[in-house]
RNA sequence: UGGCGCGUGGCUCAACGGUAGAGCACCUGACUCUGGAUCAGGGGGUUCUAGGUUCGAAUCCUAGCGCGCCAGCCA
C-alpha cells in the first residue's frame, strides 16, 4: 500500500524556467562548473507547500546540473527559533525525498568568520557603531520620498568604533543599547541601503551556540557572507527580496569574501482556501484551532503528510506550478490533481462505509458467510487480490439509497436492482424506518445467478455499490476534512483571518471498514472504492481505527446535484 | 509620492522579432463491476492601454494605467 516514503525525485523533466536557463547560460559560458544551490530556512516554524516549492527548486536544479543544494538554518534570531522546528524541517524535507548529505549548515556556523568581517568593514570606514535607539534610527531613515539624515555617530573613528563593537560582543550593553551599521547611503532612493543594520544586541540563548553571542548579524548581513563560504552560486529566493539585492552585492563587493555568490528572486508560491503564513498557522497551533502543526487541515508539509498526501504528488506539483517573478496564486485543484493522480496509481482499493445503513439480504441463507477475492488495485495487477467476507447483512452508504429517487440518480431504490461490487446484484423490497420517519433497514433480495458480479443474462445494473459484512466489519472513526477557509481568498479585503475560518473544515464519523484494514499503520493510505482516499491517522490503534480523507474521488453526481 | 519588480484564455505558465500553445478548471461524447480511472472532442485570448521602430511586435522603444514589494535592531 502506498506510504511515505523518500524515492530519489526524477530528475530534469523537460520543463524550464527563467533561474534554470540562467543557470544553463552559467555553465555554457563557463562562469560557473556546476551550480550550488541552498535551501535556507530559519527554523522558527514548520516547513508548508511553499517551502516545498522553494525545495524542489533548490534541490531540483542542483540534481539536474551535476551541483549540490546544501540545507542551511538560517538561525540569526535566537528570540524566535527553537531546536524542534530545526528538528521537523529535516525530517520535513527528507520526506520529500530529498537528501543534503554533508551539506548541513548553520548560518551560526559563521558567528566568529561574521564578526571577523564585520571588524574589517569598521577598519575600512564602511561601517560604524550607533548608539541611537531603535526609534530614533526609524526616525531618521526618512521615508520612501525624502531621504534620511546622517546618525551623529556616523563619524566615529576606526578605533572608537572597533573598542565599542568589541564591548558590545563583550556583554557591556543591554538589548539595544547600540548597533553597528553599514555605511553606505542615507539618500539612496532603496531604503535598504540607508546605512542597514548589521548587528543588534540580543541577550538570548541560541539554540546552538547557547550563550557564546550576545550580539547577532541580521539576515542582510549573514546570508550573503553565507552563500560566498558555502561556494553559493545561485542564491534563490522570493521577490520581497529583490530591494535587498543592491545590499547583498554591496556587501560581498566590500569584503574579503572567497566566492562572489549570486541572488536571484521567484515569485512565492501562493494558494486559494488557504493561508501560507508562519505567523498565522502558529496562532492556530497556539490558539489550538488545529490539533497542532501537522493537522491533516494544515498546509505544513507535516499536515500535508498527516492528510495523506504522498511526497511525490507535492513534487509533481511543485514542478508543474513553475518557476516566475509574477505573484500568482494557484488554484488547491491543481495540487489535488497531482495528489490524486499519484493515489490512483498507487494506494489499495478497500471498502468502507462512512454513513452506513444497514441491509439485510432475506433470501440469503441465515449462516452463510462466502469469501469474495477482490482486486486490490485496478491500476496495479502486481497489487494483487485479497478476501473479503459476505454474509446476509451488510452496511452500505446512506447516501446510496434514495427512497423516491431523484432524475438522474442511479443508485438503490425501492423496487430497483444494483450491483455489490465483486458480489451480487440486489433489490429493495423493503424499507424499515424508525419513528422519525429515518431509514434504519433495506430488505433486499439478492440473484444467486449474479456472483461475482456478473449476470448470465447479461443484465448490466446502472450502479455498483461497495458494502461491508455487518458480521465482519470493524468499527472505524472517520474524520472528514476539507478546506480550513470558506473562502478562495481568506482574508481579502480586511477581514481578520479567522472569520473565514471554515467551520465545518473537521467533521467526525464513525462508520465500518473490511478487516483487512484491521492493522492499518499510520501513515498508510488506501482508496476507500467510491468515496476517496483515506490515510490511517497516528492516533490510529488497532481496536481503535482513525482514518483521515484526504481527498474525495472525482464525483460527478455530486456535481449534478450541486446544479440542482 | 521615491526606488524596484510584474502585467499572455477562469487559474498558472510557454512562445526569447516571423501565422498565440500547454497543464489545471469547465463542457460534450465513448468506455467501464468505483457516477472513479482511461480515451476522444469542445468552448474560451483586441497578449493591460496608447503611440512608435520594423516587411512583420506578446516579444524592441516611449508614455500611461493597474498590481506587488521596500520606511524591523524579522527573515
Amino acid at each position: 500500500m502506498s506510504e511515505p516514503n523518500a524515492e530519489t525525485p526524477s530528475p530534469a523533466a523537460d520543463h524550464r524556467d527563467f533561474i534554470r536557463d540562467i543557470v544553463a547560460a552559467d555553465i555554457a559560458s563557463g562562469r560557473i562548473g556546476v551550480p550550488v544551490t541552498r535551501f535556507p530556512p530559519e527554523p522558527n516554524g514548520y516547513l508548508h507547500i511553499g517551502h516545498a516549492k522553494s525545495i524542489c527548486l533548490n534541490f531540483g536544479i542542483a540534481a539536474e546540473f551535476g551541483g549540490h543544494c546544501n540545507l542551511r538554518f538560517d538561525d540569526t534570531n535566537p528570540v524566535k527559533e527553537e531546536q524542534e522546528y530545526i528538528d521537523s524541517i529535516q525530517a520535513d524535507v527528507r520526506w520529500l525525498g530529498f537528501d543534503w548529505g554533508e551539506n548541513l549548515f548553520h548560518a551560526s556556523d559563521y558567528f566568529e568568520q561574521l564578526y571577523a568581517w564585520a571588524v574589517h568593514l569598521i577598519r575600512e570606514g564602511k561601517a560604524f557603531v550607533d548608539d541611537l535607539s531603535a526609534d530614533e534610527i526609524r526616525e531618521t531613515r526618512g521615508t520612501l520620498t525624502e531621504p534620511g539624515t546622517d546618525s551623529p555617530h556616523r563619524g566615529r573613528g576606526v578605533e572608537e568604533n572597533l573598542d565599542l563593537f568589541a564591548r558590545m560582543r563583550a556583554g557591556e550593553f543591554p538589548n539595544g543599547a547600540r548597533v553597528l551599521r553599514a555605511r553606505i547611503d542615507m539618500a539612496s532612493p532603496n531604503i535598504n541601503l540607508r546605512d542597514p543594520v548589521l548587528y543588534r544586541i540580543v541577550h538570548a540563548s541560541h539554540p546552538r551556540t547557547g550563550d557564546a553571542w550576545c550580539i547577532y548579524p541580521t539576515y542582510d548581513y549573514a546570508h550573503g557572507q553565507s552563500d560566498a563560504i558555502e561556494g553559493v552560486t545561485h542564491s534563490i529566493c522570493t521577490l520581497e527580496f529583490d530591494v535587498h539585492r543592491p545590499l547583498y552585492d554591496w556587501l560581498i563587493a566590500n569584503l574579503p569574501v572567497p566566492h562572489v555568490p549570486r541572488q536571484y528572486e521567484f515569485a512565492r508560491l501562493a494558494l486559494t482556501y488557504t493561508v501560507l503564513s508562519k505567523r498565522f498557522l502558529l496562532r492556530l497551533v497556539n490558539d489550538g484551532r488545529v490539533r497542532g502543526w501537522d493537522d491533516p487541515r494544515m498546509p505544513t508539509i507535516s499536515g500535508l503528510r498527516r492528510r495523506g498526501f504522498p511526497a511525490e504528488g507535492i513534487r509533481n506539483f511543485a514542478t508543474a506550478v513553475g518557476v516566475a517573478k509574477a505573484d500568482s496564486t494557484h488554484e488547491v485543484a491543481l495540487l489535488e490533481h497531482h495528489v490524486r493522480e499519484v493515489l490512483n496509481r498507487t494506494s489499495h482499493r478497500r471498502f468502507g462505509v462512512i454513513d452506513p445503513v444497514k441491509v439485510v439480504i432475506t433470501n440469503f441463507p441465515d449462516d452463510l458467510v462466502e469469501t469474495m477475492e477482490v482486486v486490490n488495485n485496478p491500476e496495479d495487477p502486481s497489487a494483487g487480490e485479497r478476501p473479503v467476507a459476505f454474509g446476509r447483512e451488510l452496511w452500505i452508504e446512506r447516501d446510496d439509497f434514495m427512497e423516491a429517487p431523484a432524475p438522474k440518480f442511479f443508485r438503490l431504490a425501492p423496487g430497483r436492482e444494483v450491483r455489490l461490487r465483486n458480489a451480487y446484484f440486489i433489490t429493495c423490497d423493503e424499507v424499515v424506518k424508525d419513528a422519525d420517519g429515518r431509514v434504519t433497514e433495506l430488505r433486499c433480495t439478492y440473484d444467486p445467478a449474479t456472483r461475482g458480479g456478473d449476470s448470465p443474462d447479461g443484465r448490466r445494473p446502472k450502479a455498483t455499490l461497495h458494502w461491508v459484512s455487518a458480521a465482519h466489519a470493524i468499527p472505524a472513526e472517520i474524520r472528514l476534512y476539507d478546506y480550513l477557509f470558506t473562502r478562495p481568498d481568506p482574508g481579502a479585503d480586511g477581514r481578520d483571518l479567522l472569520e473565514d475560518l471554515n467551520p465545518a473544515s473537521e467533521a467526525i464519523v464513525h462508520g465500518y471498514v473490511e478487516p483487512a484494514l484491521a492493522e492499518a499503520r499510520p501513515g498508510e493510505t488506501v482508496q476507500f472504492e467510491r468515496l476517496g482516499y483515506f490515510c490511517a491517522d497516528p492516533d490510529s490503534r488497532p481496536g481503535a481505527l482513525v482514518f483521515n480523507r484526504a481527498l474525495t474521488l472525482k464525483d460527478t453526481w455530486a456535481k449534478v446535484q450541486a446544479r440542482g
